[in-house]
DNA sequence: GTAAAACTATTTACGTTGTACAGTATAACG
DNA sequence: CGTTATACTGTACAACGTAAATAGTTTTAC
């Protein structure tokens, strides 16, 4: 089904984030916990993907039936909550204070792209409203103390740190996507091969057949994410410095 | 299943992409044709998004079963491909030369948002492999040329297109996203009310409090994604600026 | 000490997906 | 005519999330 949060009860799924539950005072011992599960399933998506996360998969690593994580968790959506927050709060978040803002900036980015790598699923989840766990809150919290000092408005640390984010995630996802295609790249050149002379017509696309195989030759492939991370990367860290300065001239005045 | 395109045969795909079928020279005449299956699978995603695009659904619209779908089509990755590239070859392609570079660049960004616009589930397309078809070459092309005479390498202008299009692709996802959450808002906050005070502890995260308070009281809701849009593009065209001046002193040196 | 209640865990089952396979109807070629 | 290529359909399968019914286990109330 949908890769997709916030599906379920909100209450509910704010106490698993917030609570540990206290054991049942009646009837048989739980034999996992929530953290069990989320751990479990946590597993499997960065083992195989989240194409691959499903209950039944979830249940058979902790040796138990696909029916029994419900009783852990109210459903799928409320998993992936749950998962994302844990991921947020396993996220290094070492102080930078003192640091100029540009290296901050830069580990901030890092530490997301991170956690991307460590748990390729994350990009790929479809939030369509934060989890407002204790791993989000410490994490947002991490991320806007390196917009200190900036003379920024609040608004803005808000949008350009989203702005930092969504450039990181983004980036996440191409290279998770580019990485699906790597292993048949060679294969899908062979098949495809006679009938490129079709597309490559200079006359019909110069600009596209001159630049495509420039970029295609100084890559040595179609994309390259880690290329374009450090290329996006400086572009945003640029575009972030301009309304900084305009921010420290303003205030000059 | 997954939302991915590339997931066929390389060969059969391009042909599909690139050639409009002979008709057949024996047994009974097509009663459709594949630009018919491809305009009925986009109505239906246009219409209840991706997760609804069905191969039975696309069947039902045309009065024809399921497996007839086949018949046009190898499968569902295939139909992903032929639907992105007709939305590609339907966008505005309005020549620009003479135009300063900022508004080209904001010309070609709005351009494609209003193809996750018209068609919200573009964003959602993973694709592993970018489709060569027809559109998605004459859209390059008329891409790069907003790129013309900047004194950019070829290379960096096909990474500057790319990162252009990250960021609006991202934040189209973004809307969806919430567009999707937007009906239950209301709701989702009597819910999560009660549950609130712990998670707005001004002593544990003191700046995501002030912060996300000031966010949300400017917006009106947790996240706008029209006002992430122009935030965004305003930075990521300062951040191209800075490449284009830092090249226009080179070439003047 | 026993009965009820509360809770965990399992089995079975439903509806939905993409699509493989087998079969039938239809038209043009030899 | 028969052969052959094609269009189209119905059935079937494995996998999904999860509702419902059921069984088993422990604590509490009497």
């Amino acid at each position: 089904m949908a890769e997709r949060t916030g599906g379920g009860d909100a209450a509910k799924t704010l106490h698993l984030l917030w609570d540990e539950a206290a054991p049942p005072r009646r009837g048989p011992r739980p034999g996992l916990t929530v953290a069990d599960v989320v751990a479990a399933a946590t597993a499997v998506a960065d083992a195989d993907g989240l194409g691959a996360l499903t209950i039944r998969r979830v249940g058979e690593r902790l040796g138990v039936s696909a029916m029994t994580v419900y009783t852990y968790v109210p459903g799928k959506a409320e998993l992936l909550d749950l998962m994302l927050d844990a991921a947020y709060r396993a996220m290094d978040r070492t102080d930078r204070t003192g640091q100029d803002w540009r290296s901050r900036l830069t580990a901030i980015a890092a530490e997301n792209r991170q956690l991307c790598r460590d748990h390729p699923w994350v990009a790929g989840v479809y939030t369509a409203r934060p989890t407002l766990g204790p791993g989000l809150m410490a994490k947002y919290e991490h991320e806007l103390a390196a917009f200190d000092g900036l003379g920024l408005p609040d608004v803005t640390c808000d949008d350009a740190l989203s702005y930092l984010l969504g450039f990181v995630y983004a980036n996440a996802r191409d290279e998770r996507a580019a990485a699906a295609a790597a292993g048949t790249d060679q294969q899908w050149w062979a098949q495809a091969g006679p009938l490129l002379a079709r597309i490559f017509d200079e006359s019909a696309y110069p600009r596209a057949v001159r630049i495509g195989a420039a970029a295609g030759a100084a890559r040595g492939s179609a994309y390259d994410p880690a290329q374009a991370y450090e290329f996006g990367l400086a572009r945003v860290l640029d575009g972030l410095g301009v309304l900084i300065d305009q921010a420290a001239s303003r205030r000059r005045q």
